[in-house]
Order: structure tokens, then C-alpha cells, then sequence
DNA sequence: CCGATATCCTTTATACCTAAATTATTGACA
DNA sequence: TGTCAATAATTTAGGTATAAAGGATATCGG
């Protein structure tokens, strides 16, 4: 993450709306990943990134190559080959080879990586409801609905 | 950031609202850092975390101690030592002697640090209202509202 | 079929970021 | 006043991140 986090703690109204709300955005996204970190770390000895690759192979059985990890993971190539090297080095994933593309590979989560995430995303998902216990679900969808439309746009995309 | 990112593409309805809604926040906070990062990198040479640091020194003139500055970017010390170095070889800010306090330094931006900070930040501006001009005036206000009261649950504090 | 070009992945260099250990100074208090 | 826990900053080790360059394979136009 990093960024201008913690900035919105004293803008006054002569500030954009829009500036405001990219702070407050940042502040928000900061806080919750820095406790869902640690509490990967604490729990599972693991970290965000390992989890989320995980996360986007157990929804691909087929498995997936690099370049598809890389963009849905919003990380560039290289950073995919470090947090594979890793996965793999603790034999929660494989790299198998891609019999349509020689260059490719398909990375798949082994049975152990499969056992291990399902314990982790329980955990997660647990954390994560709790950290949003006190917005009503009335204003969570109101919430995800806004978001949406801000993805949209930001990715140029109709959606 | 790092993270989950990207993960909210094909979440079905036995998904939780809040692990939806938290993804999607994660989403948006990813491209929208990730677009003033590119910008910050292309015109001015420079990166998120130090613009985010001379934010903060620009809204406080009589200096920050080391402590301060981490707690207002929430990242930890070790952190900002790093940056602090960077930006100080830069000639950009200055680490002077805290006079109540022997340990610590007061860090402030040098006159070339004002100057090229308020460049910045009238770009930085632009970018963001450019980037969430899709979304209505009346949208972002509801938004900076759930998020404002995300933030006080989040920290624990009322607000 | 062959060469130009694009794609897939890795490597390199550099910067961020955390947690934990370390050094120096402060402040409370017996 | 002397001790000692707390605080301010830095250092270290390890894991993200990017951009840019390089090697291998694919693909397309001729």
C-alpha cells in the first residue's frame, strides 16, 4: 500500500470532495490490510501476497499461468515469479507445464495448499465481517454499489 | 498495497457482503494508487511516499519528529528513516536538532521542498478530481460519509 | 518456410515496508 | 540522586513492489 494515508485527519472544506474521499479511501484500505497482515502473520506464519495468489488459484483448478496471475493479482510479472518461487519452495503450489504454450506454465495449488487455504479464507472472511460489524448492512450495500461504479470508471470498462 | 486485489471479478452470492465490499475497496484504492504513482514517477521523478511525507511536513512548518511523521503515514520508524534519508540527500527537507528533546529530530521541508511540493500537490489534485469526475458530486459525498464512519470503527475512535 | 514482432517468464537494480534488535536519552520514583 | 522502564531513532533481515532488460518460444506476413 503506502501513500498519503492518514492525510484526511485535518482537511478543511477548502479541499476538493474528490481529494477527500481518495484519502479517506487510502486510510481506510491501509487500516484494514495492515490487520488482516498481521493477523496472517500471526495465525498462519504467512503473508497478504501469498494468500491472494492462493486465493485466485483455488478459484482456477485448471490452473493458471504467471501473465494471468500477474494481471488479476494487479502485480507486475516479476513480483508473481518471487511469490511463486516461495509457494512452491514450501509445496503449497506447482509450476506443471502448459501443453499448448512452451513458454508458459500452469501454477496450481498442491492437495496441501488446497487444505491450508480453505483453514486460512475461513479465518479471513471471519476477520473481515468483524471489521465491518458496525456499518449496517443497508450502508454496505450502498457502499459496494458506489465502488462498483468508481471500478468502472477507473478501469474504463461499462460494468 | 499489495493484496486481494482483483479478486471481487467473479464473486457469486454466497460471498458475505462485507468480503465482497472489502475487496472492492481494495480494488479501487489499487488503481487509483497505482495511476498517481505512475504519474508521480513520469513527471516529477518521484514516489507516493515521498509526496506523502512532504504532505505532511507541508501542513506542519514548525517541523515533525521522526515519530510523528510515522504515525501520521501509519508505517513504522524504520520506515520513515529511509524516506527521511532520501528526501533530506535530495535537499528537499532538513532533519534540525529538537530543542526539548535530545533523541529526537525536527524534520522540515527546505524552501526548494516547499517550492516543489506545491507543484506537486496542484498536479496531484487534478489527477484525483479527474479520476472520480464519473462519479456525481452527491455520490462522493455519501461515500466520504460510510467512509468516515468506516475509519472511527476502524480506529476505534468516535469521530 | 523464414524473418520480424510479440508474448511468456525471469533477472536485475532500486525502493518500500515490517518486525525485531540496538543505541541514546528521558523521566519517574524510591 | 541513582536506577530503570519508556521513548526516539536507527539498523538489520526478509518479503513485497516496480521498471527495464534479456532469453526462449509463438505467431503472423510474405
Amino acid at each position: 500500500m503506502s501513500a498519503v494515508a492518514g492525510l484526511d485527519t485535518r482537511l478543511t472544506d477548502d479541499h476538493h470532495e474528490s481529494l477527500r474521499l481518495w484519502l479517506r479511501l487510502l486510510t481506510c484500505t491501509h487500516l484494514i490490510e495492515t490487520h488482516v497482515r498481521k493477523s496472517l502473520t500471526a495465525q498462519f506464519k504467512t503473508t497478504l501476497p501469498r494468500f491472494d495468489l492462493m486465493a485466485q488459484l483455488e478459484r482456477a483448478p485448471q490452473g493458471l499461468q504467471m501473465g494471468e496471475l500477474s494481471r488479476r493479482m494487479l502485480v507486475t510479472g516479476g513480483n508473481v515469479t518471487g511469490i511463486v518461487d516461495q509457494l512452491e519452495r514450501a509445496g503449497l503450489i506447482v509450476r506443471t507445464e502448459d501443453p499448448a504454450d512452451r513458454r508458459a506454465y500452469l501454477v496450481k495449488l498442491t492437495k496441501e495448499g488446497r487444505r491450508l487455504f480453505a483453514q486460512m479464507a475461513a479465518q479471513h472472511e471471519s476477520w473481515i465481517v468483524s471489521l465491518f460489524s458496525g456499518i449496517p448492512k443497508r450502508e454496505q450495500r450502498a457502499l459496494n454499489e458506489s465502488l462498483l461504479r468508481l471500478r468502472a470508471q477507473l478501469t474504463g470498462k461499462p460494468s
